[in-house]
DNA sequence: CTCATTTGACCCCA
DNA sequence: TGGGGTCAAATGAG
């Protein structure tokens, strides 16, 4: 009965959001074309229509707790294990729990989001904390030999919301990120006005990011000072799409005024959140819990925690 | 063969 | 001297 109900709500959820993913299509379509009079409208309309979709979709996960995923993650690449961590939910029994197994992360559970952010990462440690009961990964750039790209992010799961990671990015990307960057970089040049239109849509759908470094002229703020993380905000994106930017960065969602939020000045970017919203809303069916996994992240990355609080889902479409 | 991950060792700094 | 960050050899996967 009450599933009946869940499902149904579920299923228009789903096709919701699915009707998001199509609009986001077509705004990068014409976001890819030149600017004209035209395109720029029809960018304006099909803002307009994403967020009057995600508008309903927010209300109908609001008015529908048992809406709400069982605790998920969407991770976008094969990831690197917490060493500390033996029991690997993905890891094939017998596996050796030392070296990693990328494929077989990839489990038909496992929702991928996004293909590619334009940056790709490479870890090159990991440390246990003094103080933390999970250990830090340490990512760089892999284009940091090939084109002396020096950014770097620290990835380390939150001790208070083990579903939940701080993810603290160090240096910019000097590197030429592949087709998908290079892509919206295009876009952008192309069609500034429908920019404008999605940085205006960006700045309802809010992506928290905070800065704990002042290289991009911005205050520091620490995890501990922005409530990303905290009791009222159950889940976090942690994400490397925010490598762009300069200095170091920790990401977020929150409803915390946020002095540096990342501007959206990418359609892939856009498409990404929608893509992973509708991958989390799609995937309800049980999941996998990894209790102890740790997601570093290579593309988007949703953590939905245990706790999950469905007053405060959807936090990346934070209205102010 | 190439590339990514793991992990112990090493280095730097407070 | 200890903690955090990085290096690099070993190893696995594709």
């Amino acid at each position: 009965m009450a599933e009946a109900v869940e499902s149904g709500g579920r299923a228009l959820l789903v096709s919701e959001l699915g009707r998001v993913q199509d609009l986001v299509s077509q705004l990068e379509l014409q976001l890819r074309a030149p600017a004209d009079a035209d395109s720029v409208d029809l960018c304006r309309c099909l803002v307009q229509q994403i967020v009057a979709l995600t508008d309903r979709s927010i209300g109908m996960l609001h008015s529908s707790p048992d809406l709400a995923p069982s605790p998920l993650t969407a991770t976008g690449s094969p990831i690197s294990s917490d060493a500390a961590s033996d029991h690997h939910p993905f890891r094939p029994a017998g596996a050796s729990p030392k070296k990693r197994k990328a494929t077989a992360r990839w489990t038909s559970q496992q929702v991928r989001v996004s293909a590619d952010d334009g940056h790709s990462w490479r870890k090159y440690g990991q440390k246990d904390i003094l103080g933390a009961r999970h250990p830090r990964a340490y990512y760089r750039c892999t284009h940091r030999n090939s084109q002396n790209c020096l950014a770097t992010k620290q990835v380390q799961r939150a001790d208070d919301h083990p579903a939940l990671f701080d993810v603290v990015y160090h240096g910019e990307h000097t590197c030429r990120p592949a087709a998908a960057g290079g892509g919206s970089k295009r876009a952008q040049q192309h069609n500034p006005h429908a920019q404008a239109a999605l940085q205006g849509l960006a700045a309802r759908l809010t992506v928290a990011t905070t800065t704990t470094d002042n290289a991009a002229g911005l205050p520091p703020m620490t995890p501990e000072s922005c409530p990303v993380r905290g009791a009222s905000s159950p889940w976090s994106l942690a994400s490397p799409v925010g490598s762009d930017f300069n200095g170091c960065l920790h990401q977020g969602i929150s409803p915390c005024p946020v002095p540096g939020y990342r501007d959206w000045t990418s359609d892939v970017d856009l498409q990404e959140v929608v893509s992973s919203a509708f991958a989390a809303v799609s995937s309800v069916a049980p999941l996998p819990v990894p209790d102890d996994e740790f997601m570093p992240l290579e593309c988007v990355e949703y953590v939905f925690d245990q706790n999950f609080d469905i007053d405060t889902a959807m936090p990346s479409l934070y209205y102010p």
